[in-house]
RNA sequence: GCCGGGAUGGCGGAAUGGUAGACGCUACGGACUUAAAAUCCGUUGGGCGCAAGCCCGUGUGGGUUCGAGUCCCAUUCCCGGCACCA
């Protein structure tokens, strides 16, 4: 029997020979042993010994955020997936029913670009990729319930979106309404604020532009309270991503209340988080897109406030922001009278002040608000302060607790007690009342692309807006092949398919027209995990009984990127369809995981070095990897940089970065597999760094993977005939090296079974690894013995999940079945007690001895064991000990005087 | 500025308040080999010492404790997110 040999650093790749484990010959024929036997396939109900089903006591969701199908797939895509395939099969093993799907967020604009691109249509172009996908994730060696497989944009599917819209519809949910959108000028579509990063389109990077339209909104904003104080019952969620949600979220506390405009009946409505402050406010601002401004602006003011309100309209989010944050603003000629004291205080706009927010006007208090103080100073407004700062405060807005002042009957009293007593005030004399404001928006979704859901809406001259009969669901989406079709033109390519919108009113029968627009993609995803326990459902969404089985999903695994976007929309949709009794869950995913980027050396291009200083000749790269414009040999050294010399003389400086199709440095799934294998990629992933950082991908990364499952093949395939005719052992009667080697399998199964609970892959294999390095030294002193291949075969066993087809191979010598269906090793508590231990001896807190103690010791016969080690009792010396203290099993401390 | 997370050898990283550096990578030395690769053995935080052993060491400064990488206070720096949200 000849090792396991690397193929690739063989140069034998091509060579398969019967004695040796050629992964390129093996793992293929597990991977269809696995789908033989149903591995993965998962089940609801199980039958028990009378032959009657119930439901499994046991079950595990595990589920990996579905991908864009993008084709062939590299090393980085296929991390996560890695991780939710291992927790798979280790629930399997556990003996959970288990459920591991897979399906394809399909719709959307990668596709619709593409098909620009290449002039084949967005349907043969994602279906091509989902092919060149799936088998990728199959050459790994990951493994799914494929009956289950959902696709979004085939109309089994994207018809429940219709119908979950339509469901929205009737209680009021789904709406329609005229505003200012973000109008992403590249994509020729609106956005959701989600999806306005920076003021930039987050696919496009285009800026963006508002535009008025009437489109359609979920209003996710009644679910903002439960939203947020939901996150509480979610510990297995990172605290990042519930920061994110909670800051997206945005929850103020304060009251609503309004100021009379002198000389008109107009009142102008505000919300404050400091109510308590009133009676410092000096001046009022209203959004330059508030509706009043025209109607309040005196004559004299008009022309420049009308000024000041177009240039508002024409700047951007990001132009807005880029200016530095030096205040602006015009005054429309009138003034407010403050309720609190009567006095009268002018009434300004100014573009600090946000439409979107609250009701697009303020009362401002510079006196305890830094903005309203910038403002006040640069325009010499008043300034009064209602909160005693402390003496020695020297800052300029007084933003912390204290005694009110200047604040009438209100004087004296602190924050807290100060906003009761304003708002009981407020809510007696008429004025406003308490009220909680939320930063977060209803969701549009109305997008004007070709590439998605259309949205199941019907516009009748007669009735208005009518839905679409459930029963006319689905609103099938036209197939158009020819790219100029698709090509976005500021509104919906439908728009120009009569055959899609001309239809009958539902109601009234007469000529009506379709909704044109599609549905935002993330609609898409924000149900989908609902969908795979019952995906084959041809007449509802899935059967509740069948969600209930599985919901929550026990282990979500995807990217942080989503930790606004698709995680707070799914969190949304299963509120709803849980409120309208389709699912008893309130939350979709119990434990999220967001793993780190898989990272790949780069070439970022030429350089030239003039003494200390590194010159760059690919400027793009440089700035796309973020590398300063100007960089010395010492910072880049610093920065884990490297420049190498090429084959051509020329030095090339790389860098670890992200793995991406752009930067051509992704170690492609399909060519490394096949040299090398796929175990030996499993490993290199999960070894490399905690899953939830970034991890590098190296050629020393690999081989160390390589050098790890070699020794493992070889320990079984060196000594399988000895292996092989080794009889049982009995724990009970175990003594020495033996006893010895039992306790380290039973440490190892212990805490192999935690790591990987608790995702912790990288100390896992630490383990195991340990574990061999004993199994190695036992070897070699006791040779080839019963409890040896015990061992053996519990090893193989906790190396399944990591290296299924290794595993697979080398339990086969032994077994006639999948090490799958094998239970996982139990741990034996007893076998964790040892006969004796390494006792650690300090002297007043140093180390001075280390001595072995039988575990039946007395606490004096140890006290008296460690002092008789020659090196403590030169440190105690002769000086008086004034404690001692112990710790079970480990540490003793002796304290001396001195 | 605010919020979240960090800082440990040459590198990735281990350590329920109890032996800091598990496991691996790199590097170096050795065995095997005609040679190389692979494999195996050894060394690998710094300093002193022939050795036994000693001193120092987890960003920085304090504190709590018999004992601190771990807990508390302060501070610096790094990464991520948010940012005129009243």
């Amino acid at each position: 029997m000849n090792q396991y040999n690397n193929p690739l650093r063989t140069g034998e790749a091509n060579m398969v020979t019967t004695d040796r484990y050629n992964p390129h010959g093996r793992e293929p024929k597990w991977q269809k042993y696995w789908d033989q036997i149903g591995l993965l396939r998962a089940m609801e109900v199980q039958k028990d010994a009378g032959g009657q089903t119930r439901p499994n006591p046991k079950k595990a969701y595990i589920l990996v955020m579905f991908p864009y199908p993008s084709g062939d797939l590299h090393m980085g895509h296929l991390k996560n997936y890695t991780m939710g395939d291992l927790l798979a099969r280790f629930r399997t093993q556990q003996g959970y029913s288990v459920l591991h799907p897979f399906g394809w967020d399909a719709f959307g604009l990668p596709a619709e670009n593409a098909a620009l691109k290449f002039g084949v249509s967005p349907a043969d172009w994602t279906f091509a990729n989902i092919q060149q996908s799936t088998e990728s994730l199959n050459l790994m060696g990951i493994r799914y319930d494929w009956s289950r497989e959902v696709t979004t944009c085939l109309p089994d599917y994207y018809q429940w979106n219709q119908w979950i819209f339509l469901k929205m519809y009737e209680q009021g949910l789904a709406y329609r309404k005229k505003s200012y959108v973000n109008w992403d000028p590249v994509e020729q579509s609106v956005l959701a604020n989600e999806q306005v990063i920076d003021g930039r389109g987050w696919r496009s990077g285009a800026l963006v532009e508002k535009r008025e339209l009437e489109q359609w909104y979920l209003k996710i904003t009644d679910y903002a309270e439960r939203l947020l104080s939901d996150l509480d019952t979610l510990p297995r969620w990172p605290e990042k991503v519930k920061a994110m949600q909670r800051a997206w979220i945005g929850k103020s506390t304060g009251a609503e209340f309004e100021f009379q405009v002198k000389g008109h009946a107009a009142r102008i409505r505000v919300f404050s988080t400091r109510p308590d402050t009133i009676f410092g406010a000096t001046f009022m601002v209203l959004a330059p897109e508030h509706e009043l401004v025209a109607q309040i602006t005196t004559p004299e003011q008009k022309a420049a406030v009308e000024a000041y309100v177009t240039a508002a309209r024409l700047k951007s989010e990001v132009e807005r922001q880029l200016e530095d944050r030096e205040k602006t603003g015009v005054w429309t000629g009138v003034y407010a009278l403050n309720p609190a004291n009567g006095k009268e205080i002018p009434v300004w706009i100014a573009d600090y002040v946000l439409a979107g927010y609250g009701t697009g006007a303020i009362m401002a208090v510079p006196g305890q608000d830094q903005r309203d103080w910038e403002f006040a100073e640069k325009f010499g407004l008043e300034i009064v302060r209602t909160v005693q700062p402390p003496p020695d405060f020297s800052g300029k807005a007084y933003l912390e607790d204290g005694p009110a002042i200047n604040s009438d009957f209100l004087n004296g009293l602190y924050m807290d007690d100060a906003k009761k007593r304003i708002i009981a005030w407020m809510e007696g004399n008429g004025i406003g009342e308490g009220r909680v404001n939320y930063r977060l928006r209803d969701w549009l979704i109305s997008r004007q692309r070709y590439w998605g859901t259309p949205i199941p809406m019907i516009h009748c001259e007669r009735c208005g807006i009518v839905p679409v009969p459930y029963e006319q669901l689905p609103v099938e989406l036209p197939t158009l092949r020819d790219v100029d079709e698709i090509r976005p033109k500021g509104k919906s390519p439908l728009a120009a398919h009569p055959e899609f919108y001309v239809c009958d009113c539902p109601q009234c029968g007469s000529q009506a027209r379709r909704d044109t627009d599609t549905m935002d993609t993330f609609v898409d995803s924000s149900w989908y995990f609902l969908r795979y326990a019952d995906a084959l459902n041809p007449n509802q969404p899935f059967d509740p009984e069948k969600a209930d089985f599985w919901m929550p999903v026990d282990q979500y695994i995807g990217g942080v990127e989503h930790a606004i976007l698709h995680l707070l929309y799914s969190r949304f949709f299963t509120k709803f369809l849980h409120d309208i009794g389709l699912v008893q869950a309130q939350e979709p995913f119990e434990g999220l995981f967001t793993q780190g980027m898989v990272q790949g050396w780069t070439d970022v291009g030429e350089v030239e070095v003039s003494g200390e200083t590194i010159q760059f000749k690919n400027l793009e790269r440089r700035a796309k990897l973020e590398i300063p414009e100007t960089l010395t040999l010492e910072e880049a050294r610093k920065s884990g940089a490297e420049l190498r010399t090429h084959d051509d003389g020329t030095v090339h400086f790389w860098k670890a970065a992200t793995m991406s199709k752009s930067l051509g440095n992704g170690v492609m799934v399909g060519p490394f597999v096949r040299e090398q294998g796929a175990d030996i990629a499993r490993i290199t992933i999960l070894f490399a760094a905690p899953p939830e950082n970034e991890m590098i991908w190296t050629e020393e990364g690999v081989q160390g993977a390589w050098r790890f499952l070699n020794r493992v093949y070889r320990m079984v395939a060196e000594h399988l005939v000895e292996l092989k005719a080794q009889g049982d052992h009995n724990p009970a009667l175990l003594e020495g090296a033996d006893k010895n080697l039992y306790q380290k399998l039973h440490q190892t199964i212990k805490k192999a079974t935690e790591d990987i609970e608790a995702l912790r892959f990288n100390t896992a294999i630490a383990a195991l690894m340990e574990l061999l390095n004993t199994m190695g030294e036992y070897r070699k002193e006791q040779g080839i013995t019963p409890v040896y291949r015990h061992v053996v075969l519990c090893y193989l066993q906790m190396l399944a999940p990591f290296a299924p087809h290794l595993s697979e191979e080398l339990w086969h010598q032994f077994h006639n079945a999948s090490v799958f269906s094998a239970p996982w090793p139990r741990l034996d508590e007893a076998a964790l007690v040892a006969d004796s231990f390494e006792l650690v001896v300090q002297v007043s807190g140093k180390v001075r001895g280390k001595t072995t103690v039988s575990a039946q010791a007395s606490e004096d016969e140890i006290r008296r064991l460690a002092r008789e080690l020659p090196n403590v009792q030169q440190h105690i010396g002769g000086k008086e000990v004034l404690k001692e203290i112990y710790i079970p099993h480990k540490l003793l401390n002796i304290v001396v005087k001195g």
